[in-house]
DNA sequence: GTCAACCTTCTTGTATACAAAAAGTATGTC
DNA sequence: GACATACTTTTTGTATACAAGAAGGTTGAC
């Protein structure tokens, strides 16, 4: 994890020789992470670790908001009584975790909770869809809970979009969460533009 | 396309004969095919051509609405002139075919004004996963096309999307796509729940 | 007659060998 | 000296051979 430099290109026989095993198996992997985009294929050149730029990242928290806000438009009209706890409760660990000050535990938490809403919109396949963005998203979105009062404002957004959901309120629910994301987006735009240029 | 049953498992040795090429085409292909979800693969057992159940179709349907809300949303706020001409025109390329009773062209003309759309989203990313989903809705898209008076709502559904696009009303352009495509799912519940058993 | 265990066979997963294509290098010509 | 072309090398794509696991059938015991 975190081995390859992003653009670096993967030899197939090298990596064969690293895990004992033949190019095959290799190959196969290198569709699997090219399938959930981590890694690109070149026809006839190779496979290079994505290098996904800024303006890609982007676009793909503009697809999370918009996904993220569909599971919290179903969740609201879905959730029952025991969902909503759950959902308090793990927001509660998120609180928790900030207290203590811990951006690594409000970074797992904060996970859980995500999650949580995927399931409770009630649909299988955008649960998965919804899980599969977020990984990818997961080192950016990582990022910008270092800013400077970014884990109270994103606690806040959290308890808003629960209360909103147990007020079985979907377009409410939605808004909320569609700037939850949007604004990890816009923070992650704000790190990357006083970064240092590579 | 269409010539292996649902469920069916599709053999190694066989495909490879009949393509003349060897195994390992073949299973690179299966995992092409696996990847976008038309057939399972079950470890050590083979891949089967995916029976998506009913229900996961509707599904698909929910999370299709939502997408195509958000290229609505975003195309709302970023569609140029000429990306609204174009939008007008395919459109007009639709009415034709629905004028000319041609339900194929329809359903082809009807595939390019969605893709527009997608397009339309300033969203490469948003854009790709729109296009992947609607590939494999596709068929299940079509069927509804066949039921009385469909096109004809269809078309004005179109009508009203571009309408509002054009007036740069991003919700109502986004409530309408959402509400355009749910009609779709409901409509092959419909069909579906009218067919025999199989 | 039925159930269980073993064996055979079929099929996938992996290894290796070979072919084809692309990139880099060297040589020859202008 | 520079550019183009041909050759060499490197690397992916494909074929085939082999191994391992799973399914189904057969045989034996209770």
């Amino acid at each position: 994890m975190g081995r390859f430099a992003p653009g670096a290109r993967l030899d197939e026989v090298s990596l064969a020789e690293e895990h004992k095993v033949s190019r095959t198996p290799i190959r196969e992997a290198f569709h699997r992470l090219a399938q959930s985009g981590l890694v690109v294929q070149q026809p006839r050149r190779g496979v290079f670790v994505r290098t996904a730029s800024p303006v890609e990242i982007l676009e793909m928290f503009e697809v999370m908001a918009e996904v993220e806000a569909a599971c919290g438009r179903l969740a609201a009209r879905r959730a029952t009584d025991s969902d909503i706890a759950e959902l308090r409760q793990a927001n509660a660990e998120c609180q928790k975790a900030r207290e203590a000050g811990d951006v690594d535990l409000y970074y797992h938490k904060n996970g859980v909770f995500h999650h949580l809403l995927y399931a409770q919109s009630g649909n299988r396949f955008l649960e998965q869809e919804a899980s599969r963005l977020h990984r990818r998203l997961k080192p950016y979105r990582r990022m910008q809970l270092f800013l400077r009062g970014r884990l109270q404002q994103s606690m806040e957004e959290h308890t808003a979009i629960v209360e909103a959901i147990a007020a079985g309120d979907a377009p409410r629910a939605a808004d909320l969460l569609r700037d939850h994301v949007a604004v990890q987006g816009e923070k992650f735009h704000h790190v990357m533009s006083h970064l240092p240029e590579a």
